[in-house]
DNA sequence: CGTGAAACTACAGAGTC
DNA sequence: GACTCTGTAGTTTCACG
């Protein structure tokens, strides 16, 4: 695991947050040339320690302002219905995130639409067909407090 | 609000899936030169739309790999706890997202950490210390089904 | 929106300690 | 094994048409 030094984990530090500062940045933030940090990002890609680089949209701009948890429940929990459930959501894409949970509660989704009514069209056309779903409990993102892809480390 | 087009549109596609991907070859999927698209990626990141570039990081590799959901409720409702209550979850490092909800929880916070242990340790020396929270329930994730930052644009 | 040129970066050696 | 240095290919950036 530990395969990776304090060098290492500046540089994912970095790109975390600005994936744009180039070799040359960030050798200069370590007191290195350019080479060493180009070699350690291409390890640290072939690794799998980063898994790729993508570009972080305003969701108020491109209309995508309304988010919502939605917390699901199936009706019976055998192998088969879970597997099922799990493959049907990553063919929604509005669904932004989707976790197995280990509580009373299935599943926890993150949605995001356009407004209210679309994510209504969104359960009653979409969510609500797949079979097997018990309870399903939706609420709504007042506020956006903290929302971020890095990790602390 | 929509001062972009289709052309726009398909550039976002491709920059929230591959930032790496170079104007040279977006232009080729959209049949023109590189120089228009350069200059929509600038006016685009100009007006707000794309707010950043980041690197995302594999969570078991960098050993995070446990992440739990945080369902919390406040004592009091004034605007004053609330207010402390957003800054004092900015400074929590391990919360990667924080979301003021619509129902009976007020907060739904998701946070990452290297063990169960570690989130305890996190819940009993960060979390709890904030004053005015009333119930605090946390429920794991037993398996990240979709997770992406990318819209469905 | 296209062309073309300048500046910079990424990338691939060769060589040092 | 990890670094510096150097050179080249390719990209970004930005004139101008």
């Amino acid at each position: 695991m530990e395969d990776i030094d304090e060098i290492d984990l500046t540089i994912l530090r970095i790109l975390q947050k600005d994936a744009k500062k180039t070799t040359k940045e960030i050798a200069q933030l370590l007191n290195l040339t350019a080479s060493p940090i180009y070699e350690r990002i291409r390890r640290l890609e072939k690794k799998g320690f980063i898994q790729k680089y993508v570009a972080i949209l305003d969701k108020k701009l491109i209309n995508r302002s309304v988010t919502t948890i939605c917390q699901v429940s199936m009706r019976y929990h055998n192998e088969a219905f879970i597997q099922k459930f799990e493959e049907q959501i990553q063919n929604l894409e509005e669904v932004q995130e989707c976790y197995h949970m280990a509580g009373q509660v299935d599943f926890i989704l993150k949605i995001n639409t356009p407004s209210l009514e679309a994510y209504h069209d969104f359960v009653k056309y979409k969510l609500s067909t797949i079979e097997n779903i018990g309870v399903l409990n939706s609420t709504f993102v007042l506020k956006d407090i903290k929302h971020t892809s890095a990790f602390y480390i």
